[in-house]
DNA sequence: TTGAAAGCGCTAACAC
DNA sequence: GTGTTAGCGCTTTCAA
């Protein structure tokens, strides 16, 4: 098994990694000096600080960060988690985590930050994943979802991990959440479909965990709002996992109801229950229209396109470090409810007119 | 700007972090057993071991790993790379990318180490890439695409830097590299199409990189095997992008040339393609037959699903990892070829029988 | 079985 | 301007 040595030295014929010693012999200073020019000091002469500099690039010499961050106790890295159920552990598949792992990226890089990336059993959600900032890995911890963990993540913020969550924002919630606007984005969802004259509208989405129960009262609110009282068997449990979707509509199918309109709580859930539909003989949107959320990239060029909700992805990223390096530095951060969108598409669109 | 203080101690209140001292002056010990005792030395009492185990579970004391590692000067920490194109620096859209990330996590997992994930842009791959390998932030660097950089690779692997490539072979490569047989897959999938009795195949991809060379090569072989000339009016450069698939279909168009069939060096092309198509007014597979590459999840519930060439993700992961633990050995590591596979679905199925 | 002391590679007083 | 020195939090001889 791999040592890792810094320098590969298990190696017979390695090289030791330059450092800052060398810089200095060869350069005929002291190491503080090599500290000083590598560090923009305004205390060194602008020709010690040319020579040094020149050294340190022809022998592609740079600081060793782990003795530079023990000796001035910083750190520039954030740990970003993605959670996987154990019972289910598959490969990383709803397109939307990419882009979340994308926006993330592009906000820490932006903010000089480095990310440290792992996927985490849901059952450690507590101390497992504050281990990376307990060993003083990294400054603080992005939590892609909450997945009912609440009081974990409750125990973590009491115990003054700094940690920012993407997910829904909960009464009693001592950590920082970041999450889009789920209530208002449910009603969008489910208003767009009662416009479009259904009236039969299934909703998949495991309630049990915070962001769909908040897209269910927007859905449950919108239907109230038209008069249509809440049919509970319309609603249906289903993981965010391919599968999901399919199963969903399995699932409805053997409750022999009928429905004319599915709310799915993601667009991957969105997609598979449109290709199942179809295997039922079911046409989108003119038996079931469907409305999915999150407005991936494939939502545009998927067949049909895809009405669904839009998370601002980017806007996310940048919020949730924001968030976490005002933690960080001591101040305590808000949880952020961010404007979710409703892109018309053709899996629910404006071609039906009046109600049916 | 966060400061990022390991102890958070911008914060007024900030409570210093634990650390060994602090266990051994509880423990009445010196720093050096509760060392010990924290790395299952055999030198330590049992009375001793559990009193400071004990203490340090109760304080969540968690080994500082910054400072074990420049003592130890051991490090287990690896940095993947996913290039951007600096000109159209754009979400992370491909979900092949998103299997490939959780597949190096996993086996990354599995092996002891960490991800340390960033985006880099191709004009970069140069130094950039070595960056956090040269100031001893990682052991080694697994790179996502070569992306026509073959020169400053080799660069850094004549210069020692542990780096694993996830690309094409090519002739006098002097870095490691894992991928998946391309000229076969290309051979597959245009056999394939062929025997469906497809005449005039277009090929979508940028053979100014290696893996899609590499898979035209196939294709050209596979048109030869069959004593079809090539027609390079069928060959149609474009980025791995999403709308790289419409874009091709576009060029085509505008070539006003017939063609039966594509095959697309991504699943993302192929299904933007495919779109396209329906735009204009052509039928999958019926007027034209698509094949893509990857096999990624949504291929299977796109409509029409997907005929692809199967890219073995969780094999792929595993080898990078295997490969770069054994460079940071200092065993030097061959390149490897995963096999790849037919996965025949509707875009480009069994349903057409003998030849138009 | 335990402790004292040196040192991993770097920075920052402090002295000159 | 530059060098000397102490020390970041840890491990490991060496001595007791």
């Amino acid at each position: 098994m791999a040592k890792a040595r810094q320098d590969g030295s298990d190696n017979d014929a390695a090289q030791r990694r330059v450092q800052m010693a060398d810089i200095a012999r060869l350069a005929g200073v002291s190491t503080a000096t090599v500290s000083r020019a590598l560090n923009h000091s305004p205390l060194v002469s602008e020709e010690t600080r040319r020579r040094i500099l020149e050294l340190a690039a022809s022998l592609k010499y740079s600081i060793n960060i782990g003795a530079q961050n023990l000796r001035l106790k910083q750190n520039r890295t954030i740990s970003v988690l993605i959670p996987f159920d154990r019972k289910i552990h598959q490969n990383l598949t709803d397109p939307f985590l990419l882009a979340m792992l994308g926006s993330l990226a592009d906000a820490l890089t932006e903010q000089g930050f480095d990310m440290l990336f792992s996927r985490i059993a849901t059952d450690e959600l507590g101390a497992a994943a504050a281990a990376p900032f307990d060993s003083g890995r990294v400054v603080g911890i992005i939590l892609v979802g909450q997945w009912g963990r609440h009081q974990q993540l409750n125990e973590l913020a009491a115990r003054k991990v700094p940690i920012v969550v993407w997910g829904a924002q909960l009464p009693q919630q001592l950590y920082c959440c970041v999450g889009s606007d789920n209530v208002s984005g449910g009603m969008l969802a489910t208003q767009h479909l009662l416009e479009q004259g259904r009236r039969r509208i299934a909703f998949f989405g495991d309630i049990e965990l915070p962001e769909p129960a908040q897209r269910y009262r927007g859905y449950c609110a919108a239907l109230e709002k038209h008069g249509i009282a809440v049919d509970p068997r319309l609603q249906v449990s289903t993981p965010f996992l391919p599968i999901g979707g399919s199963a969903a509509v399995e699932t409805l199918e053997a409750r022999a109801i009928s429905y004319d309109a599915v709310f799915a709580c993601s667009d991957l859930l969105a997609m598979t229950a449109i290709d199942s539909l179809r295997a039922h003989g079911k046409r989108v949107p003119d038996d079931v229209a469907v409305v999915g959320y999150d407005d991936i990239d494939q939502s545009a060029y998927f067949h049909p396109r895809l009405t669904t909700i839009r998370q601002p992805i980017g806007a996310a990223g940048r919020a949730l470090v924001a968030a976490l390096l005002a933690l960080i530095d001591g101040t305590p951060a808000a949880s952020v409810e961010l404007p979710t969108q409703l892109i018309v598409r053709a899996s629910a669109g404006e071609e039906r007119a009046a109600p049916a």
